[in-house]
DNA sequence: CATTGTGAACGGATTCACAGCC
DNA sequence: GGCTGTGAATCCGTTCACAATG
Protein backbone atom coordinates (compact mmCIF):
# COMPACT_ATOMS: atom_id res chain seq x y z
CA UNK A 1 0.00 0.00 0.00
CA UNK A 2 1.67 3.14 -1.26
CA UNK A 3 2.18 5.92 1.66
CA UNK A 4 1.36 9.09 0.47
CA UNK A 5 3.73 10.75 2.58
CA UNK A 6 5.41 14.56 1.77
CA UNK A 7 7.95 13.01 -1.15
CA UNK A 8 10.67 15.52 -2.20
CA UNK A 9 10.15 17.55 -4.97
CA UNK A 10 13.12 16.15 -6.85
CA UNK A 11 11.85 12.40 -6.66
CA UNK A 12 8.78 13.69 -7.85
CA UNK A 13 10.30 14.64 -11.21
CA UNK A 14 11.75 11.70 -11.97
CA UNK A 15 8.65 9.79 -11.46
CA UNK A 16 7.50 10.70 -15.13
CA UNK A 17 10.92 9.49 -16.60
CA UNK A 18 11.04 6.02 -14.74
CA UNK A 19 6.95 5.98 -16.05
CA UNK A 20 8.16 6.88 -19.72
CA UNK A 21 10.58 4.13 -19.41
CA UNK A 22 8.55 1.39 -17.98
CA UNK A 23 6.07 2.20 -20.64
CA UNK A 24 8.30 1.65 -23.48
CA UNK A 25 9.83 -1.69 -21.87
CA UNK A 26 6.34 -3.06 -21.51
CA UNK A 27 5.10 -2.30 -24.71
CA UNK A 28 8.92 -4.06 -26.27
CA UNK A 29 7.50 -7.08 -24.34
CA UNK A 30 10.13 -6.89 -21.72
CA UNK A 31 8.51 -8.19 -17.77
CA UNK A 32 11.61 -7.66 -15.27
CA UNK A 33 13.98 -4.79 -15.20
CA UNK A 34 16.73 -4.20 -12.00
CA UNK A 35 17.69 -0.60 -10.93
CA UNK A 36 20.85 -0.82 -12.83
CA UNK A 37 18.83 -0.93 -16.05
CA UNK A 38 16.55 1.77 -15.25
CA UNK A 39 19.87 3.55 -14.48
CA UNK A 40 21.07 3.11 -17.67
CA UNK A 41 17.83 4.11 -19.75
CA UNK A 42 17.36 7.35 -17.06
CA UNK A 43 21.10 8.41 -16.30
CA UNK A 44 19.98 8.37 -12.72
CA UNK A 45 22.01 6.25 -10.20
CA UNK A 46 20.60 2.87 -9.42
CA UNK A 47 20.53 3.57 -5.55
CA UNK A 48 18.74 6.64 -6.30
CA UNK A 49 15.89 4.84 -8.39
CA UNK A 50 15.92 2.75 -5.12
CA UNK A 51 15.68 5.07 -2.50
CA UNK A 52 13.09 7.02 -4.79
CA UNK A 53 11.02 4.25 -5.28
CA UNK A 54 11.43 3.27 -0.88
CA UNK A 55 9.31 6.18 -0.84
CA UNK A 56 6.51 4.49 -1.42
CA UNK A 57 6.70 1.22 -0.63
CA UNK A 58 8.87 -1.93 -1.98
CA UNK A 59 7.69 -2.55 -5.23
CA UNK A 60 11.00 -5.13 -6.11
CA UNK A 61 11.96 -8.73 -5.63
CA UNK A 62 15.30 -9.38 -4.26
CA UNK A 63 17.54 -10.70 -6.60
CA UNK A 64 15.20 -10.53 -9.81
CA UNK A 65 14.05 -6.46 -10.59
CA UNK A 66 11.19 -5.13 -10.91
CA UNK A 67 8.52 -6.31 -12.98
CA UNK A 68 7.51 -3.50 -15.71
CA UNK A 69 3.82 -3.92 -15.93
CA UNK A 70 3.21 -3.81 -12.23
CA UNK A 71 5.82 -1.03 -11.44
CA UNK A 72 4.22 1.01 -14.18
CA UNK A 73 1.01 1.01 -12.77
CA UNK A 74 2.10 1.32 -9.47
CA UNK A 75 3.64 4.27 -10.55
CA UNK A 76 0.77 5.63 -12.38
CA UNK A 77 -1.20 5.33 -9.34
CA UNK A 78 1.21 7.18 -7.71
CA UNK A 79 1.55 10.57 -9.62
CA UNK A 80 -2.31 10.07 -10.05
CA UNK A 81 -2.42 9.21 -13.55
CA UNK A 82 -4.41 6.53 -12.99
CA UNK A 83 -7.90 8.60 -13.19
CA UNK A 84 -7.99 10.67 -16.11
CA UNK A 85 -7.01 14.08 -15.92
CA UNK A 86 -8.27 17.10 -17.35
CA UNK A 87 -6.57 20.24 -17.99
CA UNK A 88 -6.99 23.34 -19.22
CA UNK A 89 -4.45 25.88 -21.55
CA UNK A 90 -4.94 30.06 -21.28
CA UNK A 91 -3.42 31.83 -24.00
CA UNK A 92 -4.20 30.50 -27.43
CA UNK A 93 -1.15 32.12 -29.17
CA UNK A 94 1.19 30.43 -31.22
CA UNK A 95 2.89 29.40 -28.23
CA UNK A 96 -0.58 28.00 -26.49
CA UNK A 97 -1.33 25.98 -30.07
CA UNK A 98 1.93 24.29 -30.24
CA UNK A 99 1.64 22.81 -26.80
CA UNK A 100 -2.00 21.61 -27.07
CA UNK A 101 -1.43 19.82 -30.18
CA UNK A 102 1.87 18.20 -28.79
CA UNK A 103 0.39 17.25 -25.88
CA UNK A 104 -2.73 15.50 -27.27
CA UNK A 105 0.30 13.67 -29.90
CA UNK A 106 2.64 12.85 -27.10
CA UNK A 107 0.88 12.06 -23.29
CA UNK A 108 -1.26 9.18 -22.79
CA UNK A 109 -2.56 9.92 -19.78
CA UNK A 110 -3.35 14.02 -19.73
CA UNK A 111 -6.55 15.77 -21.61
CA UNK A 112 -6.60 18.74 -22.56
CA UNK A 113 -10.27 19.53 -22.62
CA UNK A 114 -10.27 23.50 -22.87
CA UNK A 115 -8.06 26.28 -24.47
CA UNK A 116 -8.92 29.92 -23.94
CA UNK A 117 -7.90 33.47 -24.97
CA UNK A 118 -9.59 36.99 -25.19
CA UNK A 119 -8.61 38.39 -28.49
CA UNK A 120 -11.79 38.56 -30.36
CA UNK A 121 -10.31 37.21 -33.56
CA UNK A 122 -9.03 34.24 -31.91
CA UNK A 123 -11.88 33.21 -29.73
CA UNK A 124 -14.22 30.50 -31.98
CA UNK A 125 -11.70 29.25 -33.83
CA UNK A 126 -10.32 25.36 -33.68
CA UNK A 127 -7.42 23.98 -32.30
CA UNK A 128 -8.02 19.86 -33.70
CA UNK A 129 -11.43 19.49 -31.98
CA UNK A 130 -11.23 22.06 -29.28
CA UNK A 131 -12.94 25.16 -29.80
CA UNK A 132 -10.98 28.12 -28.18
CA UNK A 133 -13.43 30.03 -25.77
CA UNK A 134 -13.23 33.51 -23.77
CA UNK A 135 -11.50 33.41 -20.76
CA UNK A 136 -14.64 34.52 -18.63
CA UNK A 137 -15.88 30.91 -19.23
CA UNK A 138 -13.10 29.57 -17.35
CA UNK A 139 -14.84 29.39 -14.03
CA UNK A 140 -17.92 27.66 -14.91
CA UNK A 141 -15.38 25.42 -17.30
CA UNK A 142 -13.18 24.33 -14.33
CA UNK A 143 -16.09 24.06 -12.17
CA UNK A 144 -17.70 21.61 -14.69
CA UNK A 145 -14.69 19.38 -15.65
CA UNK A 146 -13.03 19.53 -12.56
CA UNK A 147 -9.90 21.21 -13.55
CA UNK A 148 -6.91 20.95 -11.17
CA UNK A 149 -4.22 21.66 -13.84
CA UNK A 150 -3.86 25.01 -16.18
CA UNK A 151 -0.84 25.88 -18.71
CA UNK A 152 -0.80 29.31 -18.51
CA UNK A 153 0.58 31.06 -22.33
CA UNK A 154 -0.60 34.34 -21.74
CA UNK A 155 1.78 37.45 -21.97
CA UNK A 156 3.42 38.66 -18.89
CA UNK A 157 1.36 41.42 -18.47
CA UNK A 158 -1.77 39.13 -18.22
CA UNK A 159 -0.06 36.37 -16.38
CA UNK A 160 -1.08 37.44 -12.95
CA UNK A 161 -4.42 38.06 -13.34
CA UNK A 162 -4.48 34.91 -14.85
CA UNK A 163 -3.29 33.08 -12.25
CA UNK A 164 -5.51 35.00 -9.79
CA UNK A 165 -8.48 33.46 -11.12
CA UNK A 166 -7.47 30.13 -12.18
CA UNK A 167 -6.69 29.66 -8.27
CA UNK A 168 -9.76 31.44 -7.36
CA UNK A 169 -12.00 28.55 -8.81
CA UNK A 170 -10.05 25.35 -7.66
CA UNK A 171 -6.70 25.29 -9.65
CA UNK A 172 -3.91 23.49 -7.61
CA UNK A 173 -1.48 23.17 -10.12
CA UNK A 174 0.06 25.62 -12.75
CA UNK A 175 2.90 25.21 -14.71
CA UNK A 176 3.60 29.06 -16.16
CA UNK A 177 5.41 30.00 -20.21
CA UNK A 178 5.19 33.67 -19.16
CA UNK A 179 8.27 35.23 -18.46
CA UNK A 180 7.37 36.36 -14.62
CA UNK A 181 7.20 35.23 -11.16
CA UNK A 182 3.53 34.86 -10.32
CA UNK A 183 2.20 34.94 -6.35
CA UNK A 184 0.05 31.82 -5.78
CA UNK A 185 -1.74 31.10 -2.50
CA UNK A 186 0.12 28.60 0.30
CA UNK A 187 -1.50 25.27 -1.20
CA UNK A 188 -1.34 25.87 -5.03
CA UNK A 189 1.56 24.31 -6.75
CA UNK A 190 3.58 26.36 -9.60
CA UNK A 191 6.82 25.69 -12.21
CA UNK A 192 8.00 28.16 -14.25
CA UNK A 193 8.83 26.80 -17.82
CA UNK A 194 9.85 30.12 -19.22
CA UNK A 195 11.39 29.48 -22.14
CA UNK A 196 13.88 33.04 -21.62
CA UNK A 197 15.35 32.24 -18.34
CA UNK A 198 15.85 28.23 -19.90
CA UNK A 199 17.91 29.26 -22.52
CA UNK A 200 19.72 32.21 -20.45
CA UNK A 201 20.79 29.37 -18.02
CA UNK A 202 22.06 27.53 -20.67
CA UNK A 203 24.38 30.02 -22.02
CA UNK A 204 26.17 30.32 -18.98
CA UNK A 205 27.35 27.35 -19.57
CA UNK A 206 27.67 27.41 -23.09
CA UNK A 207 30.28 30.41 -22.75
CA UNK A 208 33.90 29.39 -24.33
CA UNK A 209 35.47 30.82 -20.23
CA UNK A 210 33.41 27.19 -19.53
CA UNK B 1 36.25 41.07 -10.84
CA UNK B 2 34.15 38.57 -10.84
CA UNK B 3 35.64 35.03 -10.24
CA UNK B 4 34.22 32.08 -12.50
CA UNK B 5 34.30 29.44 -9.98
CA UNK B 6 31.98 26.36 -10.76
CA UNK B 7 28.79 28.37 -8.99
CA UNK B 8 26.26 25.43 -7.98
CA UNK B 9 23.43 24.84 -11.01
CA UNK B 10 20.59 26.09 -8.66
CA UNK B 11 22.55 29.46 -8.77
CA UNK B 12 22.60 29.82 -12.29
CA UNK B 13 18.98 29.14 -12.87
CA UNK B 14 18.23 31.83 -10.63
CA UNK B 15 20.22 34.59 -12.18
CA UNK B 16 18.17 35.00 -15.22
CA UNK B 17 15.45 35.90 -13.01
CA UNK B 18 17.27 38.58 -11.48
CA UNK B 19 18.56 39.70 -14.74
CA UNK B 20 14.32 40.25 -15.71
CA UNK B 21 13.78 42.20 -12.50
CA UNK B 22 16.62 44.26 -12.84
CA UNK B 23 16.13 45.25 -16.26
CA UNK B 24 12.71 46.25 -14.86
CA UNK B 25 14.10 48.11 -12.65
CA UNK B 26 16.40 49.99 -14.69
CA UNK B 27 13.79 50.96 -17.16
CA UNK B 28 11.19 52.27 -14.59
CA UNK B 29 14.16 54.68 -13.57
CA UNK B 30 14.79 53.05 -10.00
CA UNK B 31 18.62 53.08 -9.16
CA UNK B 32 18.88 51.30 -6.28
CA UNK B 33 17.37 47.95 -4.94
CA UNK B 34 18.25 46.12 -1.89
CA UNK B 35 18.06 41.98 -1.54
CA UNK B 36 14.87 42.27 0.51
CA UNK B 37 13.06 44.42 -2.63
CA UNK B 38 14.72 41.79 -5.02
CA UNK B 39 13.03 39.33 -2.52
CA UNK B 40 9.89 40.40 -2.27
CA UNK B 41 10.00 40.61 -6.43
CA UNK B 42 11.54 37.01 -7.22
CA UNK B 43 10.22 34.75 -4.26
CA UNK B 44 13.65 33.70 -3.14
CA UNK B 45 15.06 34.61 0.16
CA UNK B 46 17.23 37.81 0.71
CA UNK B 47 19.39 35.89 2.34
CA UNK B 48 19.52 33.42 -0.86
CA UNK B 49 20.07 36.47 -3.34
CA UNK B 50 22.96 37.62 -1.41
CA UNK B 51 24.61 34.59 -1.70
CA UNK B 52 23.98 33.56 -5.01
CA UNK B 53 25.94 37.19 -6.13
CA UNK B 54 28.54 36.84 -3.33
CA UNK B 55 29.50 33.86 -5.71
CA UNK B 56 30.68 36.45 -7.99
CA UNK B 57 31.70 38.88 -6.36
CA UNK B 58 30.98 41.98 -3.82
CA UNK B 59 28.09 44.19 -5.90
CA UNK B 60 26.64 46.16 -3.54
CA UNK B 61 27.12 48.97 -0.90
CA UNK B 62 26.34 48.20 2.98
CA UNK B 63 23.86 50.04 3.85
CA UNK B 64 22.34 51.16 0.83
CA UNK B 65 21.51 48.38 -1.64
CA UNK B 66 22.65 47.42 -5.27
CA UNK B 67 22.98 50.24 -7.69
CA UNK B 68 20.37 48.41 -10.49
CA UNK B 69 22.45 49.20 -13.68
CA UNK B 70 25.50 48.13 -11.94
CA UNK B 71 24.16 44.86 -11.27
CA UNK B 72 22.24 44.30 -13.89
CA UNK B 73 25.42 44.39 -16.08
CA UNK B 74 27.23 42.63 -14.21
CA UNK B 75 24.77 39.74 -14.08
CA UNK B 76 24.26 39.80 -17.88
CA UNK B 77 28.31 39.41 -17.53
CA UNK B 78 28.45 36.31 -15.41
CA UNK B 79 25.75 34.64 -17.55
CA UNK B 80 27.87 35.57 -20.76
CA UNK B 81 25.10 37.80 -22.46
CA UNK B 82 27.11 40.69 -23.01
CA UNK B 83 28.75 39.29 -26.42
CA UNK B 84 25.50 38.13 -28.82
CA UNK B 85 24.73 34.69 -29.00
CA UNK B 86 23.87 32.53 -31.54
CA UNK B 87 21.25 29.46 -30.95
CA UNK B 88 19.44 27.34 -33.40
CA UNK B 89 15.96 25.24 -33.55
CA UNK B 90 15.99 21.51 -34.76
CA UNK B 91 12.52 20.30 -35.92
CA UNK B 92 10.30 23.06 -37.38
CA UNK B 93 6.90 21.66 -36.09
CA UNK B 94 4.32 23.78 -34.51
CA UNK B 95 6.71 24.02 -30.81
CA UNK B 96 9.65 24.84 -32.96
CA UNK B 97 7.90 27.67 -35.46
CA UNK B 98 6.24 28.96 -31.41
CA UNK B 99 9.71 28.94 -29.19
CA UNK B 100 11.22 30.57 -32.59
CA UNK B 101 8.73 33.66 -32.73
CA UNK B 102 8.01 33.57 -28.74
CA UNK B 103 11.70 33.61 -28.09
CA UNK B 104 12.19 36.46 -31.28
CA UNK B 105 9.41 38.64 -29.00
CA UNK B 106 10.51 38.17 -25.71
CA UNK B 107 14.30 37.71 -25.24
CA UNK B 108 16.43 40.32 -26.03
CA UNK B 109 19.78 38.86 -25.61
CA UNK B 110 19.12 36.12 -27.56
CA UNK B 111 19.28 35.41 -31.67
CA UNK B 112 17.88 32.21 -33.14
CA UNK B 113 20.09 32.45 -36.36
CA UNK B 114 19.00 29.09 -37.72
CA UNK B 115 15.84 26.52 -37.95
CA UNK B 116 16.30 22.98 -39.05
CA UNK B 117 13.91 20.55 -40.52
CA UNK B 118 13.66 17.53 -42.64
CA UNK B 119 10.24 16.95 -43.83
CA UNK B 120 10.86 18.46 -47.71
CA UNK B 121 6.98 19.74 -47.12
CA UNK B 122 8.34 22.42 -44.56
CA UNK B 123 12.20 23.00 -45.82
CA UNK B 124 12.29 26.20 -47.74
CA UNK B 125 9.48 27.61 -46.29
CA UNK B 126 9.46 30.84 -43.62
CA UNK B 127 9.59 31.57 -39.71
CA UNK B 128 9.32 35.65 -39.81
CA UNK B 129 12.42 36.30 -41.94
CA UNK B 130 14.21 32.81 -41.26
CA UNK B 131 14.19 30.78 -43.79
CA UNK B 132 14.09 26.66 -42.73
CA UNK B 133 16.96 25.13 -44.22
CA UNK B 134 17.35 20.73 -43.97
CA UNK B 135 19.03 19.29 -41.08
CA UNK B 136 22.37 18.38 -43.11
CA UNK B 137 23.43 22.48 -43.49
CA UNK B 138 23.73 21.94 -39.81
CA UNK B 139 27.09 21.25 -39.61
CA UNK B 140 28.66 24.07 -41.84
CA UNK B 141 26.20 26.54 -40.33
CA UNK B 142 27.00 26.13 -36.41
CA UNK B 143 30.69 26.68 -37.77
CA UNK B 144 29.71 29.62 -39.67
CA UNK B 145 27.33 31.51 -36.99
CA UNK B 146 29.82 30.29 -33.96
CA UNK B 147 26.68 28.60 -32.43
CA UNK B 148 27.14 26.96 -29.25
CA UNK B 149 23.07 26.44 -28.23
CA UNK B 150 20.45 24.35 -29.73
CA UNK B 151 16.84 24.17 -28.89
CA UNK B 152 15.55 20.59 -30.05
CA UNK B 153 11.88 19.91 -30.68
CA UNK B 154 12.23 16.84 -32.92
CA UNK B 155 10.25 13.64 -32.32
CA UNK B 156 11.81 11.38 -29.64
CA UNK B 157 12.91 8.96 -32.27
CA UNK B 158 15.02 11.47 -33.89
CA UNK B 159 16.18 13.49 -30.74
CA UNK B 160 19.34 11.40 -30.22
CA UNK B 161 20.63 11.53 -33.35
CA UNK B 162 20.58 14.86 -33.61
CA UNK B 163 21.66 15.78 -30.27
CA UNK B 164 25.05 13.54 -31.43
CA UNK B 165 25.15 15.84 -34.49
CA UNK B 166 25.35 19.13 -33.35
CA UNK B 167 27.38 17.99 -30.25
CA UNK B 168 29.72 16.69 -32.77
CA UNK B 169 30.16 19.82 -34.32
CA UNK B 170 30.89 22.08 -31.16
CA UNK B 171 27.73 22.88 -29.64
CA UNK B 172 28.00 22.95 -25.61
CA UNK B 173 24.74 23.11 -24.70
CA UNK B 174 20.64 21.95 -25.28
CA UNK B 175 17.36 22.88 -24.39
CA UNK B 176 15.54 19.34 -25.08
CA UNK B 177 11.80 19.38 -25.49
CA UNK B 178 11.65 15.60 -27.15
CA UNK B 179 10.30 13.18 -24.32
CA UNK B 180 13.55 11.47 -23.96
CA UNK B 181 16.65 10.95 -21.62
CA UNK B 182 19.50 11.78 -24.03
CA UNK B 183 22.84 10.93 -24.02
CA UNK B 184 25.45 13.69 -24.31
CA UNK B 185 29.37 14.10 -23.85
CA UNK B 186 30.91 15.31 -20.53
CA UNK B 187 31.40 18.80 -21.43
CA UNK B 188 27.81 19.32 -22.79
CA UNK B 189 25.18 20.60 -20.72
CA UNK B 190 21.75 19.75 -21.56
CA UNK B 191 18.55 20.95 -20.10
CA UNK B 192 14.91 18.81 -20.18
CA UNK B 193 12.17 20.54 -21.11
CA UNK B 194 9.44 17.93 -22.12
CA UNK B 195 6.03 19.09 -21.43
CA UNK B 196 5.18 15.77 -20.86
CA UNK B 197 7.30 15.06 -17.23
CA UNK B 198 6.61 18.34 -16.44
CA UNK B 199 2.73 17.96 -16.68
CA UNK B 200 2.33 14.57 -15.39
CA UNK B 201 4.78 15.74 -11.97
CA UNK B 202 2.41 18.77 -11.41
CA UNK B 203 -0.25 16.37 -11.48
CA UNK B 204 0.80 14.39 -8.58
CA UNK B 205 0.21 18.01 -6.46
CA UNK B 206 -3.44 18.44 -7.95
CA UNK B 207 -4.35 15.02 -6.91
CA UNK B 208 -7.10 16.09 -4.14
CA UNK B 209 -5.25 13.34 -1.90
CA UNK B 210 -3.06 16.18 -1.51
C1' DC C 1 21.48 52.63 11.20
C1' DA C 2 20.22 50.08 7.43
C1' DT C 3 22.01 46.76 4.55
C1' DT C 4 25.63 43.89 2.64
C1' DG C 5 28.77 39.95 3.02
C1' DT C 6 29.91 35.63 5.35
C1' DG C 7 31.31 31.95 8.70
C1' DA C 8 28.58 28.54 11.31
C1' DA C 9 24.61 25.76 11.96
C1' DC C 10 21.11 23.24 9.85
C1' DG C 11 18.52 20.23 6.91
C1' DG C 12 17.67 17.49 3.18
C1' DA C 13 19.04 14.76 -0.66
C1' DT C 14 22.54 11.64 -2.56
C1' DT C 15 25.93 8.12 -2.05
C1' DC C 16 27.84 4.31 0.39
C1' DA C 17 27.91 -0.07 2.29
C1' DC C 18 25.76 -3.91 3.53
C1' DA C 19 21.98 -6.65 5.49
C1' DG C 20 17.96 -9.14 3.77
C1' DC C 21 15.96 -12.04 0.53
C1' DC C 22 14.77 -14.69 -3.72
C1' DG D 1 24.78 -15.05 -6.75
C1' DG D 2 22.42 -11.21 -7.68
C1' DC D 3 19.54 -7.58 -6.71
C1' DT D 4 16.49 -4.97 -3.60
C1' DG D 5 15.80 -2.24 0.50
C1' DT D 6 17.82 0.73 3.98
C1' DG D 7 20.53 2.75 7.98
C1' DA D 8 24.84 5.49 8.15
C1' DA D 9 27.90 8.67 6.24
C1' DT D 10 28.56 12.29 3.19
C1' DC D 11 27.81 16.15 0.47
C1' DC D 12 25.76 20.42 -0.70
C1' DG D 13 22.66 24.17 -0.62
C1' DT D 14 19.89 27.09 2.43
C1' DT D 15 19.12 29.54 6.61
C1' DC D 16 20.81 31.86 10.60
C1' DA D 17 23.18 35.20 13.04
C1' DC D 18 26.23 38.66 13.15
C1' DA D 19 30.39 41.20 12.01
C1' DA D 20 31.72 44.69 8.62
C1' DT D 21 30.80 49.16 6.63
C1' DG D 22 29.15 53.02 3.85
Amino acid sequence: MPRRLAAPKQVIKRLPVYLRILDDLVRRGIKVVSSRELSAASGFTAEQIRKDLAHFGAFGTRGTGYNTTFLRDKIIQIIGLDRPTNIIVVGAGHLGKALTRYNAINNPYVNIVGVFDTDPGTVGSRIGSLKILHLLKIPEFVKRYCVRVAIITVPAEAAQQVVNQVTGCGVKAILNFAPAQLQVPEDVHIHNADLTTELQSLIYYATPGK
